[in-house]
DNA sequence: ATATATCCTGACCAATTGGTCAGGATCAAG
DNA sequence: CTTGATCCTGACCAATTGGTCAGGATATAT
């Protein structure tokens, strides 16, 4: 995290505070991942971002403050990557582009995923006013263009929500449980190969198994 | 958590014993998966047991050791669960099996797959042992039955790695983020009807992804 | 140049934690 | 009934934690 220390020679207030978070945010998303919310501590998150404890308190109140923070990232990225549903209208094409996203984003972001994970499995002690508003919408719309799918007979009917549920519970565990698979990779992280196969694999097994495609 | 009460009142040492450390492991998994192993504190277990922590400390040295066994006994539950591919050697029904088996367990027992997959989550930290033992040979002999299904044209020629982590990620997600599935549904855990229909719809999107059924 | 707002930090504190221990209570064996 | 093993527990402790604060350093506006 040497992204501070430049910020600093930098010089400019605007720069400091923007590096400054900015190192702080990524320390806590890796922190809090491998730890958990209570297992992370500020001083180890503030030494992995490189600067002292109380600096860290400057730029962010309370850890819990800061753990919002790391949260509402990970979700924005997620519900970034459900465009597709808007964008296009051929079922087959919108839930390829979902779940290809979706994996990608396992790869690129597995700390928020993880930190994500952990909230939920502990029930949300944190986000829950997340779940009862954004992430209920959310849902409610998708799950209606489904059923519009569905009963254009585009699609096999099942119930949407437990689609929705299979792709989220696939795409993140690659992220969430990605220690357990590299471990059974002899323990080797998936090759670039590999992880392309995967998400090939689970693009197929769920297009195929709502009768998208043969 | 009557059981040590009662167990104190029969009387036997054996009886006394067994009845406390069977509360304190129940305890212990309600506590993990709620807290975290760092959040978990002895003394909360300890109270949710209804025994002094003193007390617990007797029966368990330390907190690391109990969270061991919480975690072991999970892992043989789910060990147990894949006998069905030595049982029979029809794909659709072994597959049918295990996915069914493995969706009642995140049902009867959430607790125990939410402490598991915290420790997953944070790398393993005490259990990598077993990941690097039991459970790769485990997946090694059940992706050899599956590679011979296939072989036999029985299947379609997926990766069974990867069938096999979106049978985990799907099953065990109805566990570790029931909380997520029990706020879309309008802040009701799913009924018993709801749930045999996850069960079917999970089951039968894999089994026509993997081209066992039409 | 100087005033002011922002940024930085070592030292500190109250609260909590995992674990210990001495000594008392209860059961089992002879 | 006695002796020894097992079980139980209040009181205690060293270590760690999230967060504070007074005062110093630096940038910016006028």
């Amino acid at each position: 995290m040497a992204w501070a220390r430049q910020a600093r020679r930098n010089g400019s207030k605007a720069a400091i505070r923007e590096g400054n978070e900015k190192a702080i945010l990524a320390a806590a998303e890796e922190v809090f991942a491998d730890y958990g919310f209570a297992g992370a501590t500020t001083s180890k998150i503030a030494e992995v971002a490189g600067i002292p404890k109380a600096n860290l308190h400057y730029y962010f109140p309370t850890k819990e403050a800061l753990y919002r923070q790391v949260i509402e990232n990970i979700f924005n990225i997620w519900l970034a990557a459900a465009a597709s549903f808007d964008d296009c209208d051929d079922p087959i094409e919108a839930l390829t582009q979902y779940i290809h996203i979706k994996m990608d984003i396992s790869r690129t972001h597995p700390k928020g995923s993880k930190v994500w994970a952990n909230e939920i499995i502990q029930r949300a002690p944190m986000i829950q006013d997340y779940l009862e508003t954004t992430l209920r919408e959310w849902t409610t719309s998708r799950v209606a263009v489904i059923e519009r799918w569905i009963a254009e007979g585009r699609l096999a009917p099942i119930d949407p929500r437990y689609l929705m549920y299979m792709i989220w519970a696939t795409t993140q565990h690659y992220a969430d449980f990605g220690h357990q698979i590299s471990t059974l990779n002899n323990d080797h992280d998936l090759s670039e190969a590999q992880f392309a196969k995967a998400k090939d694999t689970v693009t197929q097994i769920i297009l195929r198994g709502i009768g998208a495609i043969k």
